[in-house]
DNA sequence: GCTATGAGTTAGCATATGCTAATCGAAGCG
DNA sequence: CGCTTCGATTAGCATATGCTAACTCATAGC
């Protein structure tokens, strides 16, 4: 996938969420781009079947969209949440940087990134633990 | 920069060390472009004053373009030693990947992993002499 | 019923990057 | 000397992304 392409489903799938409904001008809204790029954007996703529009406008993922935007989003929440760990930046920052590494990052360097925040994570609990003694 | 130009001018910074002299050609292999895409990368970056182009077709950085070469390397072996580390990617992986988010990544987040990787380093000295005990 | 508004699409453009094919110029070889 | 080869450049193309301007279409209000 593209990772404009990566970019709309990840915010096709957070607005459904947050408002029920998406349509093109609220994608453009939230991500501040013009309708005609939206338009065309969509136009794409519709050919690989990643969405679906309805009658009224309406845009929903397909199955395949939303296998592929969870997979984009649990991605970007690890990313995420790493940076804000090593780099002690703030959510804002973490996110939009998760955002760009997210589709730039090869395979085994995510799963190197993964294993290490879940052991970091897990050692935390552990400190906690311990300090409640 | 844009994120070619800067690994232009890497390309250029490391071969220049390692060869003594770099052509247009010798960045095309080291880079697997053809020689065209170079011809042009180095006529932008000639507009930009990056580099210096001599009658016999040898390429030299200016000034501006050494000070940008040793930035943009600086942060790229940071970046690879940081996923090395916490990744536990192999050196191949983690350059590759380093060359990718080096151009991606905030500037905050950059100096957080950079204190990150400090600490880390220290750390490890530390446990270290320890051992050495 | 006509018009204004909102949503979506299309045409045409711009930038960044890359490619192949063709050409130019200098250098080396038979 | 003429041909080949090498290095550099140019023209023309392709893809990915974005934009504005102009259009269509449906609906809502007067």
């Amino acid at each position: 996938m593209n990772r404009s392409a990566e970019d709309y489903i990840r915010t096709i799938y957070l607005l459904k969420e947050r408002l029920g409904c998406v349509r093109s001008v609220d994608i453009a809204k939230e991500m501040s781009f013009s309708k005609a790029s939206v338009s065309i954007a969509m136009s794409n996703l519709r050919k690989k079947n990643i969405i679906r529009v309805k009658k009224n406008g309406e845009i929903e993922l397909t199955p395949e969209g939303i296998k592929e935007a969870r997979i984009i989003c649990e991605k970007h929440s690890t990313l995420s949440d790493f940076l804000k760990i090593v780099a002690n930046v703030d959510e804002k920052t973490a996110k939009e940087d998760a955002r760009w590494i997210g589709h730039y990052l090869s395979a085994s360097t995510y799963e190197g990134i993964k294993r290490f925040i879940i052991a970091m994570k897990t050692k935390e609990e552990v400190n906690h633990d311990f300090q409640g003694i």
